[in-house]
This record gives C-alpha cells, structure tokens and sequence, in this order.
DNA sequence: TAGCTGGTCGCAAACGTTTTCGTAAAAAAA
DNA sequence: TTTTTTTACGAAAACGTTTGCGACCAGCTA
C-alpha cells in the first residue's frame, strides 16, 4: 500500500521551473516575479498539491505538534480539557498527540520519552497519581523541550502552569456541607504527592478550621493511585464507614473518586445524603443525573485546556528564551444539588 | 528554543566511522563486524541516542501514526474506544492522532484532510452524524489511505468494519421492555443516514412486530445530529411526551441520548420507570448510579477499538494489496437496572 | 562603453536517515 | 604465487523541503 502525492518536484517539472524556484514562489517570496507565482500557485491548487509535512519538519526542526499526557481520557474533565487544547492547537495549525497514564508513573515516563523521540515541539502535562519524582521531565526540559502543567503540577521545573483555585473550590465545597450542618467532614483524595492533593486538602483543613472544628487525620483518606484501582477507593470508604464517630459527610477530590463514591455508597446501602453527604470535584456532565444529584466543585476545564495550549506555543514560538513564567489560576464553582443538603430536597 | 539530540553523524564522528556503518550496525546489519556493532550499540546507548523519526518517517515514506476520527471523545463510548486503539497501536509503535469531528460533516471532511496531509499511515473513523456522503474518504481511500470503520460504518467504501451486533442489541433491549409490560415503546435516534440507527431501528422494529405491534412512526424520533444540540433531543421527547397516547418507554439509540433523555425527564418531572421506562444505548460507566440506574446496552468497546485497530495496521502492513474485507460483528450486553422496571426495586 | 543596480531564477547544501553499490583488505581456493 | 571469494566498511543517492548564494539579463548611470 502506497501513498502517492504530488510533490514540489512534480510541479517544477510540469512547469520547467527549478524546484526552488517553485517552492519560493509557493512561499510567495519577493524574488519571484508575479506571473511565475501566479502559474505556481494555481498549478498547485489544480493538482492539489500540499506540501509533505513530514519533509518540512526535518527541515524546519519543528513538527508542529504537540503531545499530551493525561491520566485518562475516560473521564469528562479530561476529555473537556483536551476539547480545549484541541480547539487552540487546531486554530494555529498543531497537531495533538494524546497519551494517557494511566496513573503510572512507568507509563508516564514511557510516555514522554515517547513523544520526545516522536519530536513533538512541546508538551502538556498533568502529572500522573504515582508520580513523585519528574526528573525525566526535568531531562527533556533542560534538553529544550517546551512544557506547560495543567491541573497537577509541580515547582520543581519552571515554565507555566494552568491550575484551578482548588484550596478555594476546596474551601467552599466544605463550607457549604458545614452550613448544611454537617460536622464530621470526612475528606477522600488523590496521592499526597499531587499539588491538587494538597491544596484541595488544605482548602478543606481550612474551612474546619475557621468553623472552629479540628482536622481529624482519621477522617482523610489518600488513595495513591488516584482511584483507579477501585479497591483503594471502597478501602478508604470502608475505613470510614468503620470509624466510631462515622462521618456525617465526604468530600471527594476529584472525578473519579467522587463517582466511585457514590457508587459504593449504593452498594454499600447507605444513603445519600441521609446517612452521608456528598460532595465532590467533578466536571461530570451527568451529575444532575446522579442519585442524589451530585453536588459538585466543577473546574473550567476547557478554560483550562485552552489556556495551557496557547500558553505552550507562546513558548514553542518564542524567539528568545522565556524567563518569565505564569501561574494562571482559574475559578471553580460549587454547584449544589442533593447530594449535599440537609433534608433531601 | 530548540531542542538538540544527538544524530547518528555525531556517533560516527565520535567513533571515527561512517554514517551508514553506524547505520548498518545500529539495525544489526550482517555485514558489519561484532566488535564494530558492539562498539556503535554502546555508544549509543551511553549518549541515549534515538533516531529521528521525522527523519525515518521521511525516507521509509510511512509516518508510523494512525489517525482517528470520532465525534466526540467526551463520552464514554468513544473514550473506551480509543483506549482500545491506543493499546494496540502503541504496542505495535504507532503513534495515535485523535480528531473530533463534533458531529459536523464539515469537521470532518477538514479532519481528514488534515490527517491525511500529515502523513498518517491509515484512518480509523466512525462517521460523524451529518454525514450523507462520504466522497471526502473515497477520495483518500483511492489513493491509497488504508481506512478502517467502526460502529457508523459505510459500505461505499469496500474495508474492514467493526461493529456491534446493533440489531440484536436493540431487539433485546425492546424485548426487555416488553416482558416488562410496556406496550407504547418509543425509540429516540440518531441521524437517519447513521448505518447504527438503521439497524438499531431494525432490531427496535423487530421485537414490536414479533410481539404481535405495530411500530409506529410518531413513535420514531430522529435527532439529526445526534444529540449534540441538547435542543433537538429536548424537541423530540416533547414531542414523545405531547402524545395523545403517550409512550410508557423508550429506547435510546446513543450515549449521549441516554443521558440527555434521562437527564430533559427529570426536568420535565416526569417519573421514571413509573411514568415513562427508558432503556439505552450507552457505555456510561456511571450509569448504575444514575437516578434510577438506568438499564444498559452495552457495547464492547475496548474490544472495537482493538480490532479496528489491528485491521488497520494489518492492511498498513499488508505487502500486496488486500481484496478480502471483514466485516467483525461483536455482541453486546443488556445490563438491566431500575429504569426499566416496571416496579421500582 | 564600462560599471552598477534590481529583478528573476537556478544550483547546491542541508535536515537525519536508509540503502545500493563499490572497493579495499583479508581469507580461501587454485 | 595468483585468482577468487568473503568480509567489512565507505561513498553517494534518495526521501521532499527550505534557503543562501551566485548567475544572468535588462535597464540604468556615469
């Protein structure tokens, strides 16, 4: 199986023109005069003639394409965000390369060595749950290697970051459940190693604090593979559930964590929100549909995905060294819905 | 910014040999001497050298990326189709290139122009909802692209397909809701042009005749496109709803109609199972805890994009040129749950 | 007339590989 | 010893572009 295109060199020929010369003119350089472009152009157009990227690539030194790496794709804040990069990369002309870790770390190193061998101009990243140390991102960016963080970043490398004001969706989400009564906040979240982990983690010590109650380390639970392996998820619950001073209430730190949540709350027959509340980070486009409906802190996540891209080919196409570096921070927002009230509703 | 690796001219300079002997020995050629290659292979593993793929790309007249047109990856369906993809052809080294065509034939008439322009070695598509003609792959098709269907296939083009067994899924799904009691089934679906609505709207038709019904044609909504304009699903349940003899159950075609339904329902405050079953298509992972569960079919989705995959790049890779085409058929699954009960559990 | 200037265009190198072919030296056969 | 074969390597072309530079010609100036 072959693909047959029509290339710079068949275009010269047909018009016995050198192969520079054609190319120029397809560029629209000055030092081609006006007629000689004009045949160019409109032979190329007849013939549809595109160039080959993959030639101007090893020309240029650049792919023009850009490779992600999220944790997963199979979930809405991820899939919004990469709506997102999507969106701006294919508006300026990038490809997007997406990988997924899955929460491993293995698979996020394979990954990035993967896209780096694969000479992708830049990279996206949202760390992966297990991941603790980056000095294989650190490698490729000391090579040169633009990258942007999104979502779960770290300090340890600089370059721009897009995160969500997760202390204060944190913050609120845990406000809310207390003015609903709730006193015994039990917190499920991610690794301890991820800055989403900590700062929601605060954002909820915080609101306890300031309501006069005490962070009770009994009732936070770290599930270090950010819930991907469910069994550390209904651990977690268990050992909630368990406490002799059951929690009244869960705040859950992000997608995953808060449908698997609900779903072993079911199956566990206990009920939402009578027995326990609910709240959860979530972008979730059913969580309107969820028994209860699903009080959530949604995140801008196209925002976000958005942000990151034009923000990593500003870097990509940066014609001096940048040294200035932003940490955009966007606003969550706490929808209420059953899941989290008093009385049901 | 550029980001510098070492080449293959940079080891043969530093070994004082020539580029196509360290090339030679880098791919174990016979014809270099064992302690020659012993030298190149340690060398270039100490200066983690790795060969430009653009470079390959550029002589070998293959890009080793596979290109993928869905119409939208937020949506379970597709994002586990696409973990299937992913797998096979990362295990097989080929690098994944997702686009979304958003429902829009526009879209995706310029998505595959662009995958095709990059370079890609072979098309995986499930055609996008407003697509009536598929002149744009032919195109691509005659000249060589190797393109593999999945789910909303055509039978214009003579390849490989993978679909689910969509007549028997929905038989069985009508048929549970027959058992049930329900006599005034509705069915709302696709874009009529889809191969998926055809024959889901087959199978739908099916178990009401062989129950001794009559399908009937106010019964059938069409949702031109698909279901991404939340307006027009909205238009055609009222329109179910506004029924002299309202349906008591319906039978959604799609993902992202299951939930629409179900979620424009509660809206309406209309009771379900009580009022109005619902039974759908769909691989939500969170569908058990929906409000009610909702009863699904389910489509092997991992599994389509497996197979897709590893036809396509079997036809890649195929030495002459392949005139036997498959058509995979794989089954689905009825997980029935609240929704369609005709008791509440 | 001789020298300059602009305007057009082509030559050739370069990007990093792979691969065909040629060739020197070493080994084997005569 | 001479001839043939084998072994091990290098030169160069090719993939499709882009780009610096040189060449050529017309028209102009002095």
């Amino acid at each position: 199986m072959k693909f047959e295109a029509i290339t710079i060199k068949d275009v010269a020929k047909a018009l016995k023109l050198s192969i520079s010369t054609v190319s120029k003119a397809l560029r629209g350089s000055h030092e081609i005069s006006e007629e000689t472009k004009r045949q160019v152009l409109e032979y190329a157009r007849e013939h549809n003639y595109k160039p080959n990227p993959i030639a101007q690539s090893l020309k240029r030194g650049r792919s023009k394409s850009i490779g992600v790496i999220v944790c997963n794709i199979d979930n809405n804040f991820f899939s919004q965000v990469i709506n997102g990069i999507e969106s701006v990369a294919r508006q300026k002309d990038y490809n997007v390369i997406i990988t997924q870790s899955q929460e491993s770390y293995e698979r996020e190193i394979a990954n990035s060595a993967h896209l780096s061998s694969r000479s992708v101009d830049g990279l996206i990243i949202s760390l992966s749950a297990e991941t603790k140390n980056v000095d294989h991102l650190i490698q490729l960016h000391d090579k040169g290697l633009p990258i942007v963080f999104f979502d779960r970043v770290t300090d340890r490398i600089a370059t721009h970051q897009v995160v969500a004001d997760n202390q204060k969706g944190a913050y609120e989400g845990t406000l809310h459940l207390l003015k609903q009564g709730f006193r015994r906040i039990a917190h499920i979240t991610s690794s301890s190693s991820l800055s989403i982990t900590q700062e929601r983690l605060e954002g909820y010590k915080k609101a306890l604090t300031d309501a006069g109650l005490k962070p009770d380390a009994r009732h936070i639970k770290f599930c270090q593979h950010g819930g991907m392996i469910p069994e550390e998820t209904r651990q977690a619950l268990t050992e909630l559930v368990d406490l002799s001073d059951r929690p009244d209430a869960i705040l859950t730190a992000s997608d995953r964590l808060s449908t698997t949540t609900l779903s072993l709350l079911h199956q566990m027959k206990i009920k939402v929100p009578q027995e326990m509340a609910l709240v959860g980070f979530t972008n979730s486009i059913s969580a309107e549909i969820f028994s209860p409906s699903l009080t959530a802190i949604i995140q801008p996540a196209l925002e976000m995905g958005q942000l990151t891209t034009d923000l990593l080919i500003r870097l990509i196409e940066a014609r001096r060294p940048v040294t200035q570096f932003q940490k955009q921070v966007l606003q969550t927002q706490l929808i209420v819905r059953e899941s989290s009230m008093r009385r049901t509703l």
